[in-house]
DNA sequence: CTGGTTATGGAACGATCAGTTCAAAATACA
DNA sequence: TGTATTTTGAACTGATCGTTCCATAACCAG
């Protein structure tokens, strides 16, 4: 028989990821990857492809994660509406700590990093987002109809993607919260106008 | 005297920060650099220093560039606010080619690309876009107190920002415009019930 | 034309990059 | 304990990174 895997895979991946996180895919070097995930070239290499294909994983692994928060919220359709989205954005935006918030959204920023003109990791990174925009037309279409849900969501979808870069940039948590309870606050009224 | 300088600074200038619009800062390496700007490697580093010094040049250089489009909307007093604000979204959002839209904008990127923590162009990047957020809020000053100008300019603020990256994901047109009336309009809204 | 000055091109620098190779160490089963 | 199998560490590859240096070309005032 073999010698078994000493390291753990997921607690490694999990390294892997905030590694990409903090310093973004080509600012990250295979050094760093080693240290922070504690294991020898060798091993890199034998488990992980290269860092190309760890990065892809990484991204695929963060988004899954993201699915569990999702299915929580915006799939679950056991609250009302707002309450799912509410609660959506609170955990993904205002519950964690400043450090955290900092790092914005490994997705968001990835497709920042990369080009949509020469990189395949964008398209990957946008279709891992996707889930994310259908989850909020998803849930608005409880309570409007097919039109209103569609660009309702998509709106949401963009002051997502501005909160997750005001939040790398530093805004306040206060400012933050009163900015998603007036995003639904507006929702809240154009449904009862319907 | 001495040789004078044969290429044109201000050209060159404009093609180095496309090259770091179009690939970001470290996947940008100095060889895409002179062969973009047609210089060579001497010339570089006697006219603009380093690779750090000449992208945070541009980053200079390209916020300045957005100061004379503010001038023109959400500092001009000579149109009604919304005008203004509409302007200014249509100008830096709708009315660039597709190509260009797809770039988003060189500081949201640059500010998405480095990291709070240990970075110090994330600062400079964050630094170059408050006159963006702080326009917003003058402008809005002409119809609404101190209090809600704030708010709503820095919530138009997000929104800037989430729409330069739903633009990199490839959003149509069609739509950014929709959300950019239907932003607008409830402004006006929050207006008229002052 | 000449001397002084600066721009320029190209060679070369050391450092680091991602990735490969290989022999030795570690483990599990017989 | 012996053997098979896999992990592991370290040395090494060629390429590319940003940067420095220097001889030469280009220019201008005298």
């Amino acid at each position: 028989m073999a010698r078994p895997q000493v390291f753990n895979r997921q607690l490694v991946m999990g390294r892997a990821i905030k590694c990409f996180w903090e310093k973004g895919y080509s600012e990250t070097s295979l050094a760093d990857l080693l240290k922070a995930m504690n294991i020898s070239r060798s091993t890199f290499y034998n488990s992980f492809g290269d860092k190309r294909q760890l990065f892809e994983l990484c991204l695929l692994t963060y988004s899954q994660q993201s699915q569990q928060v999702l299915a929580m919220t915006l799939l679950n359709e056991k609250m009302s509406t707002f309450d799912a989205i509410r609660q959506f954005l609170y955990i993904v935006l205002v519950a964690p700590n400043d450090d955290v918030s900092a790092l914005g959204c490994l997705l968001v920023n990835s497709i920042a990093e990369t080009s949509k003109a020469n990189d395949e990791l964008h398209a990957i990174a946008v279709e891992l987002m996707q889930p994310v925009r259908l989850g909020f037309i998803h849930q608005l279409s409880r309570v409007f109809d097919e039109s209103n849900s569609k660009h309702h969501g998509e709106w949401l979808f963009t002051q997502l993607l501005g909160w997750r870069l005001q939040c790398q940039m530093g805004l306040e948590k206060k400012v933050l919260e009163r900015q998603i309870n007036w995003a639904l606050l507006i929702l809240k009224s154009d449904f009862q106008f319907k």
